[in-house]
DNA sequence: ATTCTGACA
DNA sequence: TGTCAGAA
């Protein structure tokens, strides 16, 4: 299966808390502060995109060595918003297979992040968020 | 069960 | 920032 587009919105703010270890309140924080913009479901629920998390853990390095927010939004590029809603019925057959599904989002967050963090957190997570979504 | 906003013993 | 309330 293809990866996951990095601007898609398909992930909860409940996952990525998890995959990137900040607290729900921090996250919708650094959202007031425009540090980044997810997109929002259904006018209130928000949905964040690979590039998002990414984004988010770079925010989390600066805050951490407490950069001033002033400096962060200088550094990185414009907050981007994520396109598309997590639900799209593509053209063609199948479900998209987790594994498939984890080892893509895993393997795109590596390369845009050099920091250290256990993909295995990750996989866990991911695979209860799809596990939710596809659920019966 | 999750997420949202507003608020502060 | 944590955390609790009240609603969706």
């Amino acid at each position: 299966m293809d990866p996951v587009p990095r601007d898609m919105a398909v992930l909860t703010i409940g996952i990525v808390r998890q995959l990137t270890g900040l607290s729900l309140r921090q996250i919708r924080y650094y959202e007031e502060l425009g540090l980044v913009s997810p997109l929002r479901s259904n006018g209130e629920q928000r949905l964040y995109s690979i590039n998002d998390v990414a984004r988010l853990l770079q925010i989390k390095d600066m805050m951490d060595q407490e950069y001033p927010v002033s400096q962060i939004k200088r550094v990185l590029a414009p907050p981007k918003k994520p396109v598309q809603p997590a639900v799209q019925p593509l053209p063609s057959e199948r479900e998209p297979d987790d594994k498939d599904l984890l080892r893509g989002i895993r393997d795109q967050l590596q390369t845009r992040t050099e920091r250290s963090w256990s993909t295995s957190i990750i996989e866990g997570q991911l695979a209860q968020f799809y596990r939710n979504k596809n659920k019966k």
